[in-house]
RNA sequence: GCCGGAGUGGCGGAAUGGUAUACGCGCACGACUCAAAAUCGUGUCUCGCAAGGGAUGAGGGUUCGAGUCCCUCCUCCGGCACCA
């Protein structure tokens, strides 16, 4: 026999593997069910390194298996080949992007060859290949076509040394990951893509999904959904205006929405007057006009609001005017009579003739309100509208369409100055004691919308540095000054919409311009930021919540169903006389430590109650209130003294003793509970009681109570609970909202080495897609792939790619010069493994029907929120537009470990651990690296590995062992092993299925041993191995290590390769053990075994295990007997 | 801080609520050898001479029986992080 030389083995096999295409997968095969088993695919960095190994080669064993249990399995690879370091290699060595990739590809897929995958090359898919990246282009028009897409003026990260947009992983604690010089925040025109419209789905379809938890709960996390209310607090500016409000066609001064928006304009003051306009249904010009010029003196105070035809009238009447008014709002206005619903009957009472230079001249400021789903006023309308008053107007979503609905706030926003917080927690709203906008916010903002709201503003100067700073401020130096600064604005304060009550208004950057509204009301007494805020600048804390806690757990736990028994109680924390420890108790019944309580009588007073509780539980007898701790704490328990439910009403106290002055505890309180002092430090980790717990944190001046709780200070909300104040309070003073801390997703690089986004700026048109017949744009050659300074991509430099035909009007256009985020590019490989070579379509329908969706994706944990939340959203979007059949690309998704170096850390070129696969390859074997891989632990439970020069030794053996046992096959069948191989083949197959790929192969080594223990020691070297055992042994193994497997399967005689074979059969009455052992158990505990035989009955093992520990258990009373048939007695004896 | 995961020999790890430490590595001793390597054999949680006893991060609970289920705490790893 030849010694093991795996060199020759594996190049031999290889070849031959290639050169009959052993590995090319058909779409369909008549009476096998299809399995896509996905791993993601590569970038193409050049070399290969020991995570490629862990990544391809041991999914590969459940690729292998699957098809030996018959399924048509899908395993395929492709690279993804766009990308930052092709272009900085490119621009260090001035090389062609192109040429680096396609030659590290070359090299790559050499090295990827040699692992002996059973990937199908004839599928390959690389995203760089303009045949790939047309589809790319083509998908991104499908989602541009149908609004998904848009440009945008977005926050991006710009290095300042390197003049470039940084991609948010580029970005490493502020600095820039290549140069390490600072990022800063700029604005630039960006396309994004709407993921967050698909916010709600994709995390409620992840309740369906067969996933690791851990995978779902981050891309909860990541996406950050919270339900809440968005409020509106009014502002006051110090200065009172007159509004005008007219109605518009069949209106009335009394319709509710006018009556609402004249009560909350007066409720700050301001004078409201609404003019009853003539001949309602059927109004003519002259008369409507002239009605609202005599209702009232019209001067530089005025407000003039109008209502779809009162929009016209407005205009009518500020053409008349001859001194100019303060600010002119419009919504649902026109000047033309061309709806899109109907004709109405006044088209011809009004002229639609308008002088705009006089409108204009009378008013400094106009606002154009538009309903997003207005039934009358078209967008053609509209845009006369805009035109013809040089304004944009502003789109906002209404209660009704066309403003008609019962409250319309968001034009009453409109109407006041506003400020719309959001909140999780509308219940704390009469709490709300301050605003904080962020520096970021629109209010804040030069000329902002052309409204003079800040003029009174007394602080301008100071903040006006302060957002200036705040702009400045990078990243890293936010995060590490934690501390909260802010600013004042004075001389402006907002109005509580709850309380009716002035409160201030500030700026600080602790608040986030980009969520919610980029406001958050400051509610101190419950929340810690605002605490912390609020005592910086002395602002007031008003307590609204008073905490209710209720026992869910343990033996005070509250027994459902039975009534509560409620009574006023209290709580004192008790200081020692001298030493810093606190009075504690052990309550002995339910193993419950809190402080001491107890009821209080009635007609008592609470301090006398107090001091008797303290006197009575703990002897002590002379006591100091120190002070009061806040608010009532409402506690639900059951009681085990007096068997019933109670609901308490602790009012919390903290008292000092004066001295130790003691008398005799009553034998009751003594049974009841036990007293200890603890020390000051020690209390919080003593006390388990909920309500104890809340005391102690406000005995130590560190409550802010955010949790549930009974309203307080709340009018009429009082005495609510906060779920259902909550709700409440939102109906009657603000609106539903759910926010979410996605983004949507920018997808501009500017960049060279992407997909060209295949756009065309047409400056009639505006952004116009390329037809699909110009498909694909293809990257245009440049000199040099350096960015510009101005922040343009590397594209632009192609002047005349640059410059196009508008596909609409012909006319001159150009080309959009961003490149696409890399992860579009992987957001549908997977779509075009089922189809890659398909001219006309991404990917035929029959296709991607016979294989999608993926059974199984395996992959790194870090594209968790990333490239798996990408393609999901990709997806979902494909399925709105009919291009996929199923709303979920992954069935199942796998986190694969990490692989360390030698020394535990993560293996670096700097650190001088890589392992260097190629070269443990050529010394050991591709089926020795495969297999030690496999072996090193579960490969799906997410954990880092350290590689093991000496471990991968071990499994080293194992084979040259396996490859020596060929000797010992004979003819005859060792009847001595055939259970042990029928197990055997058990357990492999089951542990493959599951991924638990460590134990199918200890399995596989524990029958190596018991082989050759039966032949070389039972036998003496004599063949003892069955020529049948020996083949299925074989083809258990061929998953883990084809190469070797199939040598010695050809070596036995066989023609076809092993991989082509079908995974043996176990036969279950061969899996029953002639005798085993079973553990005998006294009290639980092993202290005997007793042989008997497979099939043994209850009786025969209970008579066994009697003998077995018959000393044992001599003149001992056995009270029971607990038998498990096959494993174990279990005599419970007195002790 | 919040969310998630995990703590078992010297190391990687194994164990449907049922004989804890399978399998592999390492180590020790032995065989083979002039010798070494390779290979093979024996042993290898801990206390104890033994009989026995103890141990799965710590403490408690449920159970005839807990590494596994429940509660409290500690430590480590991953993610998010002023998200209102």
């Amino acid at each position: 026999m030849k010694s093991y030389e795996h060199k020759s083995i594996e190049k031999k096999w290889a070849k031959r593997w290639e050169k009959d295409g052993l590995y090319k997968t058909k779409d369909v095969v008549k009476g096998k069910e299809n399995f896509n088993l996905l791993v993601e695919f590569p970038y193409p960095s050049g070399n290969l390194h020991v995570g490629h190994w862990y990544a391809f080669a041991v999914p590969d064993i459940l690729a292998r298996f699957q098809r030996m249990r018959g399924k048509n399995v899908l395993y395929p690879i492709g690279f993804d080949a766009f990308g930052l370091p092709a272009e900085n290699a490119a621009i260090k060595n001035k090389l062609n992007p192109r040429t680096w990739t396609l030659s590290n590809i070359e090299y790559m897929k050499k090295q990827i060859r040699s692992m002996g995958t059973s990937f199908d090359w004839s599928r390959e898919v690389v995203t760089c290949d303009p045949a790939y990246y047309k589809w790319t282009q083509w998908l991104f028009l499908q989602f541009f076509k149908a609004g998904l897409v848009y440009r945008k003026e977005t926050a991006v990260n710009w290095c300042l040394s390197c003049k470039t947009v940084l991609a948010n992983e580029q970005v490493v604690n502020g600095t820039c990951e290549r140069c390490d010089s600072e990022v800063e925040q700029r604005q630039m025109l960006q396309w994004n893509i709407k993921i967050t419209d698909y916010a709600d789905r994709l995390v409620d379809d992840l309740d369906a999904l067969d996933w690791p938890k851990e995978i779902k709960e981050s891309q909860k996390n990541w996406i950050g959904r919270s339900e809440g209310a968005e409020i509106d607090f009014p502002l006051d500016l110090g200065i009172k205006y007159k509004y005008v409000l007219l109605h518009g066609f069949e209106g009335a001064p009394d319709m509710p929405r006018f009556h609402f928006w004249k009560e909350e304009l007066e409720k700050l003051g301001h004078e409201v007057i609404i003019p009853a306009l003539p001949d309602t249904k059927n109004p003519s010009e002259e008369e409507q006009v002239a009605a609202a010029l005599a209702a009232t003196e019209y001067d530089e105070r005025t407000v003039l609001f109008g209502h779809s035809l009162g929009a016209v009238v407005a205009l009518k009447v500020l053409e008349r005017l001859q001194k100019p008014i303060g600010r002119l709002v419009v919504a649902g206005g026109f000047i033309d009579p061309e709806f899109k619903d109907k004709r109405r009957n006044f088209e011809k009472r009004f002229s639609w003739k308008f002088d705009v230079k006089k409108i204009k001249s009378n008013t400094p400021v106009i606002h154009v309100l538009h309903e997003t789903k207005d039934y009358g006023v078209s967008d053609k309308q509209l845009q006369r509208l805009e035109d013809f008053l040089g304004v944009k107007a502003t789109h906002i979503e209404g209660e009704a369409p066309h403003f008609t609905g019962q409250k319309e706030r968001s034009v009453l926003m409109w109407l006041r100055a506003t400020i719309r917080v959001f909140t999780t927690r509308p219940d704390t709203l009469y709490g709300a004691t301050y605003l904080v906008l962020a520096p970021e916010h629109p209010l804040l903002r030069q000329g902002f919308e052309g409204q003079a709201w800040l003029s009174t503003l007394q602080n301008k100067d100071e903040v006006k540095k302060y957002i200036e700073s705040s702009k400045k401020k990078t990243e890293m130096e936010r995060l590490a000054l934690k501390k909260k600064t802010g600013v004042q604005l004075k001389a402006i304060t907002a109005i509580n919409p709850a309380t009716g009550k002035a409160i201030p208004v500030y700026i600080a950057d602790y608040v986030l311009g980009h969520y919610g509204t980029g406001a958050v009301m400051g509610v101190p007494a419950h929340d810690e930021r605002d605490n912390e805020f609020a005592k910086k600048y002395e602002l007031p804390i008003i307590e609204v919540i008073e905490p209710a806690v209720t026992q869910r757990a343990g033996l005070d736990a509250v027994r459902e169903e039975e009534p509560f028994t409620e009574r006023p109680a209290i709580l004192a924390v008790v200081k020692h006389w001298s030493e810093d420890t606190y009075l504690c108790l052990a309550y002995k019944a339910n193993d419950a430590r809190g402080f001491i309580s107890g009821g209080v009588d009635a007609g008592e007073d609470f301090l006398v109650a107090a001091q008797r509780e303290i006197r009575e539980e703990s002897g002590y007898k002379n006591v100091v209130l120190v002070k009061s701790l806040g608010s009532v704490i409402h506690s639900k328990f059951y009681s085990p003294t007096k068997q019933k439910n109670l609901s308490a009403h602790f009012t919390p106290f903290l008292f000092e003793l004066k001295d130790g002055e003691q008398e005799e505890v009553s034998e009751r309180e003594k049974r009841i509970q036990e007293m200890c002092w603890m020390k000051k430090e020690e209390v919080a980790n003593f006390v388990n009681r909920d309500d104890s717990r809340i005391a102690w944190r406000r005995a130590m001046g560190m409550d802010v109570y955010d949790g549930e709780g009974t309203l307080v200070n709340s009018g009429d909300f009082n005495g609510q609970s906060t779920e259902s104040a909550r709700e409440a309070i939102t109906e009657k003073l603000g609106t539903v909202k759910t926010t979410y801390k996605l983004r949507d997703w920018i997808v501009s690089r500017q960049r060279y080495w992407g997909v060209p986004i295949p756009i065309v700026h047409c400056a009639s048109c505006g952004p116009v897609a390329v037809k699909d017949s110009e498909l694909p744009v293809k990257l245009p050659e440049v000199k040099d792939y350096l960015p510009e300074g101005s922040g343009k991509s590397p594209l632009a430099k192609a002047k005349k790619w640059v410059q196009v035909k508008c596909p609409k009007c012909k006319g001159k256009a150009e080309r959009e010069t961003d490149t696409l985020d890399t992860f579009v590019d992987s957001s549908w490989y997977y779509l075009r493994y089922t189809d890659p070579k398909n001219k006309k379509k991404f990917a035929d329908a029959k296709k991607l029907q016979s294989w999608m969706p993926v059974d199984l994706y395996s992959g790194g944990a870090e594209h968790t929120t990333m490239h798996v939340l990408y393609s999901r959203f990709w997806h979902k979007a494909l399925f709105d537009l009919g291009l996929t059949k199923e709303p979920e690309p992954y069935t199942r998704r796998m986190n694969r470990s990490l692989i360390l170096g030698p020394d535990g850390q993560k293996m670096s070129k700097s650190k001088g651990n890589v392992i260097d696969p190629d070269e443990v390859v050529g010394r050991l074997g591709a089926d020795t690296v495969r297999m030690y891989l496999a072996f090193i632990g579960p490969y799906n439970e997410i954990n880092t590995y350290p590689w093991s020069p000496d471990s991968v030794v071990g499994v080293r053996r194992f084979l040259e062992r396996v490859w020596r046992a060929q000797e010992y096959v004979g003819e005859a069948d060792s009847p001595a092993l055939e259970n042990l191989l029928h197990k055997t083949i058990k357990k492999v197959g089951e542990d493959i299925a599951t991924m638990k790929f460590n134990t199918a192969i200890s399995t596989l080594m524990i029958f190596l041993n018991a082989l050759e223990k039966e032949t070389l020691r039972q036998a003496q070297g004599k063949k003892t191995l069955g020529k049948a055992q020996w083949e299925n042994f074989l083809r258990l193994l061929a998953p883990f290590a084809p190469h070797i497997t199939e040598e010695l399967w050809a070596a036995g005689g066989q023609k076809k390769s092993v991989h082509k074979t079908v995974w043996p059969e176990y036969d279950a009455s061969k899996l029953k053990e002639e005798t085993i052992s079973i553990a005998v158990q006294i009290n639980g505990k092993t202290r005997a075994e007793a042989q008997v035989s497979g099939d043994a009955d209850k009786k025969t093992l209970e008579k066994a295990a009697r003998e077995a520990a018959a000393t044992r258990l001599e003149g001992k009373k056995i009270l029971r007997t607990i038998i498990v048939t096959g494993r174990l007695v279990n005599f419970v004896v007195e002790e």
